[in-house]
DNA sequence: TCTTTTTTGAAAATGATTTTCATTTTCATT
DNA sequence: AATGAAAATGAAAATCATTTTCAAAAAAGA
């Protein structure tokens, strides 16, 4: 599944040059890092962890790649309110369903929940689809988060 | 309704000193500004607004304020993706509903709607119940949001 | 291989937010 | 009203995630 011969999943090679963008090795391992986690990794996190594999690379790129990545849609951007941006792969990639998440505010851990999803889905749906005709809004995305305290946190 | 006497509304008063924090000139002006507009006020914005009226205040100070209604519960602070946290009276402080919010990712433009809220509310009440028990996870807080793009960025 | 375009990495810049610290203000007590 | 301890303030400096700049390296096409 990691695709670790250095080609990178094969399908995504299409991906990119179909957008006018070049599959680097950079580019690659970062994917590759991102696939291989199941965590909501930050810039910097991901940073650490591709720099094994390719201790050259740079933050900058790391950035610019994330970006990029957000920009075709393979990954999400989250702000859980730690003052820096999180990564995630996008379901589809990998055999993952769509979830929401739960952010203890104590400690900052991350769970995500698929219970409910569907209900959840099923408002959404249909709140989009009322929103989009009074406001004449395109929607394309939505979030949604529970804030609170985690079992551990709880307890001190 | 905004207590231009200077007097802030006589029930904060209690509010702060409740939780030990003192009732000062800044803090009713920021409180002010906030109940005075339907805004998405960010903390610059906040302090050119409080800036007519004490024109001595610092920056600083809008921050700590800030933080501290938040705590307090006084307000709702946001992350709309901009770079910069914008924040809201909560509900309860006005006649102000809940509601949830569509943001714009062509302009930033912010739209507050409470339409299907009720619906949304019955869903969250019942997700939070389930999330708690399963998770053991006290749940304070929910945010939910719609992204796309609003009708004049629809037209380029 | 040669040429053009894209991508990269290091260093510098940016910009929102936080910290530091000396001064001022508040408020319960004289 | 005066006093003194605790809390709040403001200016400047520090942080820190993210972006920009720019010259060099890598990729795609001719």
């Amino acid at each position: 599944m990691p695709w670790r011969d250095g080609a990178g999943a094969p399908w995504l090679h299409g991906k990119f040059k179909g957008c006018g963008y070049r599959m680097t090795m950079p580019r690659q391992i970062i994917l590759d890092v991102l696939s291989g986690t199941a965590d909501h990794l930050s810039a910097e996190d991901v940073y650490h962890k591709v720099h094994n594999a390719y201790p050259s690379i740079g933050l900058t790129t790391v950035y610019r790649t994330l970006e990029l990545l957000v920009h075709i849609g393979l990954i999400y951007k989250f702000d859980f309110g730690d003052g820096r941006s999180r990564y995630e792969l996008a379901e589809g990639s990998k055999s993952d369903r769509h979830h929401h998440h739960l952010v203890c505010t104590g400690c900052g851990r991350i769970i995500d929940y698929t219970d409910f999803i569907d209900e959840e889905i099923e408002l959404l749906k249909k709140t989009e689809k009322g929103l989009s005709e009074k406001y004449n809004f395109k929607i394309t995305n939505h979030l949604i988060q529970f804030y609170g305290l985690c079992d551990r946190c709880q307890n001190k």
